[in-house]
DNA sequence: AACTATTTATAAGA
DNA sequence: TTCTTATAAATAGTT
């Protein structure tokens, strides 16, 4: 629906495509969103870009609401530990707050017992799918934290070599033109500000990775 | 757009709802389709009727197709140096071991034909488990590759700032002692090759992490 | 970021 | 239900 009839294939151009991305994407949020309110239905739509962005909309927080009828189900065991017991309060009252890490640790702990039969099929799938969104929501944080680092290290690096190219340009003058030593002190602590400063970037990268 | 406007909200009488339901839910689903194909993006649409029906779509990119991408990039890429031939070599070991037959053929037939429902269950979660256990070979590897060049970048960092602190100490030696501007120049192009090959670490690390 | 010519989706009717 | 059709909505190409 356009000026034109548009074959359904990958489109090649890149700018193209990307306001094509952005249109489409608006469109089918809208319509899910219409599709839950007019049918009363719960609908997730999940869409990862190709550089690692992620959009996502959910038609209700209904993983919350999963959990509390998980947990009425499992029935209030009489509190393991003052922690889990406050934790479990904070979920009935903020339900729709939910973080990643607090989600895995209920789920974790719970699934370790043998309740989970008490769940329906249909629960239990739609929690898995709540959980594989958490998951690719995780996961595009971290890639998008990393490329980040990368594009900033990039740039102290170009940097680096341009300093270090007029330096060298500078050395060869010197041997002619035999300038004082001071400027060419300048020139090194310059250079060593700047290695100081991508050694930190490399400090920061290498903690990302690690918490993998 | 029908005959008439609809007013979005819920739509009250049942047969009418169920009938909506279908289309737009035949809809949703198309365009995230078009969506998935036109952009080169990820889509996941989960659809729940109120009635606890499950309806999903998904457009994972195809393994075999990654698979299809990842070999070619590793055949086409020439040596440069000595540190991205060893990592060629132990790319080939990777998807020599991935390249396994069956998998692909199970994988291929899966992604030509449309409708899964042919697959025996017991195929299906086969199936699953093999991809599962291969997504996860993949993301080690990733994840160990990815801690090498940083080990690396890191030895090369710290070899780097001693080389810097020796220099510093030269020059300020110079200043008094007023040594040929020969020995400098070899200095500095110690620190200049240095830095290039921490410059091409950070390159390969990029490229490692832009095919996440 | 707007604009419109068209295509596409779909609400109601048959 | 399925098909048809009038109309609303989405959007491709343009400015």
């Amino acid at each position: 629906m356009g000026r034109r009839k548009l074959e359904i294939k990958r489109i090649e151009d890149k700018s193209a495509r990307q306001v094509t991305f952005t249109k489409r994407r608006n469109g089918l949020i809208k319509k899910a969103k219409e599709l839950a309110v007019l049918c009363d239905v719960d609908v997730n739509v999940i869409i990862f870009s190709s550089r690692g962005k992620l959009y996502h909309y959910c038609s209700s927080n209904s993983l919350a609401e999963i959990l509390r009828r998980y947990h009425s189900r499992v029935e209030a065991e009489p509190s393991a530990s003052a922690g889990v017991c406050k934790r479990q309060e904070h979920y009935s009252n903020y339900a729709s707050c939910l973080s990643s890490g607090e989600l895995l640790q209920i789920v974790e702990r719970d699934l370790r017992e043998p309740y989970v039969d008490n769940l329906s099929t249909t629960e239990l799938v739609h929690l898995e799918e709540q959980l594989q969104a958490a998951l690719i929501r995780a996961r595009s944080t971290k890639t998008q934290l990393m490329l980040q680092s990368i594009t900033s290290l990039h740039e102290k690096e170009k940097k680096l070599t341009e300093d270090n190219r007029l330096l060298e340009e500078k050395i060869a003058g010197n041997r002619i033109e035999d300038v004082g030593a001071n400027e060419m002190i300048t020139d090194f602590n310059n250079l060593a500000r700047g290695q100081m400063r991508c050694g930190n970037q490399q400090h920061a990268l290498l903690d990302l990775l690690q918490s993998d």
